[in-house]
DNA sequence: TTTGATAATGACAGCGCTGTCAATTTCATT
DNA sequence: AATGAAATTGACAGCGCTGTCATTATCAAA
């Protein structure tokens, strides 16, 4: 049933050695020996074996996806990403959830080091924010790379994604104002991710750059969740200075604030426009549709496991950085501002 | 850095074949020799190669969790309930997500299994129910674990966990009679699944049994999607015998009929009763907040690869089965019939 | 104390591959 | 045809563990 590298040796007249040189792609075969060799392992159906290679080679044949995020379209996003480049390369990927905030992370990951050989690890928020944290990964002797939020990559200490969480909101901000609102609030995620920083900047500079001040009591401290939403929107319109849109920092939290807003008995966008960040299915699933920002998570980790990959291969120190901006979406949720 | 089992049994004054026994837990080792083994598998932070035990052992180590499902939520679910299972045994996981519809799934399942060691699959619908191919997976040698609808085990073909999709069809249809409803819409999933099926024959049931005729025309076929609840909603909602309610056959589709409600200015529950089915965290985050039946998708996994995991050890022909009945979970979407 | 059965441990081969290094072939030049 | 460098191939060891089987320690009963 499984072939090994000896049956197809057998069969194609070679040493295993050449048999092996074929399957890693090695350049000294000559053709002849290569289509040969090729042509057993087509009959036989052969695969060579994970384990064996992982256990005489000095190379790795997977990585691995640590995160801590309980946002299901993101992590299936992602994996899914990561699971494409893995495919194309041929690379297994372990799957590794992980609370952020445990004493044992660090040895968790390193236990999983030490069981199966890794090439490196994918990172997300919150551990790809985490300098200190990375630096003691790479330490294991593990390649790195970063999925995180910035327009410009914070260190040399790995190979980076950057999402341009900054640029976007400035587009969005840009776009309620645009719109005629003046009074806009912005409901936060977690205050510790970047990615709340890097919008909540955005937010203010697009306020800054139209000229219009910056009202603090606007500003809600959240994290994201639908229930975050619920209740960062029922704040922000008891406010004295009621506001006339809403940012939210992702689309979960807008669909928390829209739901707010119905119970309050608030139309949307008639008397309140509110907009999302990320694009996730959930943002074409709530009525009316949200105005959101594209956050193409899959080609995101795609691109990153790459990266990673690459980096592993070519054991070279040399750290590369790509950078995604999301595009404003417009969809149903905001309008123009109405005289009240 | 990486301790190896050479240096464990030097440091514990024994063989390695004695270290192998205590990593193994067999029994025939003494409490002494036990304790001061793994004294120095803590001193050395010893793991056992994951890639050696396989080459060398007949045992396997890693499980495999075959889909083809465009749920983030479910595949999350079910993916976690997995992991734990598998940490808990020291197992790995794979994950590989396939096209049900494409030529070459078994292919790439056997050109997996012919890479990697795994114990046996997990398989979720459309994949469990599909007995061919099930027979031609356990004719590759591998272990498999079916995680499907139906009161029964259709066959003695794998261990199962059955889901009891009619009987949680018959509360929830149950429950909008006993509001008043008489005139119950369904909406469909994909026809081709078991679930769908089940819901559909829970349905008439309870109909039947509350001796109310069915009406063929208040039933659609739909797919597992926002997009169909919103089609199937329309069309139910402009039929000459218009619904008091609906019932969904999952949260994602009772979203959209929600949805495609509110654009005909039908508000529920007062004009329509909306009804779920799953338990998603969607149906919490819709307004108003679904009501549904309770689908522990975690812990049916977990379940499953527990049993996968255990008749991979025993080696027993032993195929258990295990069952789950979705409990009803009333919320804001139905209601009394007034009326009209 | 001796015996025999049983429990506990160890020696050793080998899983299927890759890395190293040596042997052989090839081919453009002499 | 002879030469030497480069291209191509192969022999062999060994990765870290487990399975098999042999050896040694233990202990109750004779």
């Amino acid at each position: 049933m499984k072939a090994t590298i000896n049956d197809v040796a057998k069969l194609a007249g070679v040493s295993i050695k050449t048999v092996s040189r074929v399957m890693n792609n090695e350049t000294s075969v000559r053709q002849l020996t290569r289509d040969k060799v090729m042509e057993a392992v087509n009959e036989l159906h052969y695969q060579p074996n994970l384990a064996a290679r992982n256990l005489a080679g000095t190379k790795a044949y997977s990585i691995a996806f640590i995160y801590d995020n309980p946002n299901a379209y993101y992590v299936i996003d992602m994996q899914n990403g990561i699971l494409a480049a893995c495919k194309q390369q041929g690379f297994e990927l372990l799957i590794h959830p992980c609370q952020a905030k445990s004493e044992h992370v660090l040895e968790e990951i390193g236990d999983m080091v030490r069981k199966s050989r890794v090439a490196g690890l994918v990172l997300t928020p919150p551990f790809s924010e985490m300098p200190e944290f990375v630096q003691k990964i790479i330490d294991l002797d593990v390649d790195v790379v970063r999925i995180m939020s910035g327009d410009v990559a914070p260190d040399e200490l790995a190979p980076c994604v950057m999402v341009n969480d900054h640029a976007a909101s400035v587009s969005i901000t840009q776009h309620l104002i645009d719109l005629g609102h003046k009074h806009i609030g912005f409901i936060g995620g977690e205050a510790a991710h970047m990615s709340t920083v890097e919008r909540l900047r955005g937010y203010k500079q697009a306020l800054t750059d139209n000229g219009i001040s910056i009202d603090e009591r606007l500003i809600i401290d959240g994290e994201y969740s639908f229930e975050s939403g619920v209740h960062g929107a029922k704040q922000l319109m008891s406010e004295d200075v009621r506001p006339t849109a809403i940012f939210s920092c992702n689309d979960e939290i807008a669909a928390g604030s829209l739901f707010a807003a119905r119970l309050m008995g608030i139309s949307i966008p008639e008397q309140l426009s509110i907009a999302g960040f990320e694009n996730s299915p959930f943002s074409r699933q709530t009525w009316p549709r949200l105005t959101t920002a594209n956050q193409p998570n899959q080609k995101i980790a795609e691109d990153a496991a790459s990266l990673l990959i690459a980096k592993s291969r070519k054991q070279s120190a040399n750290n590369s950085v790509n950078y995604y901006t999301p595009q404003l979406i417009v969809r149903d949720s905001t309008g123009k501002v109405t005289k009240s």
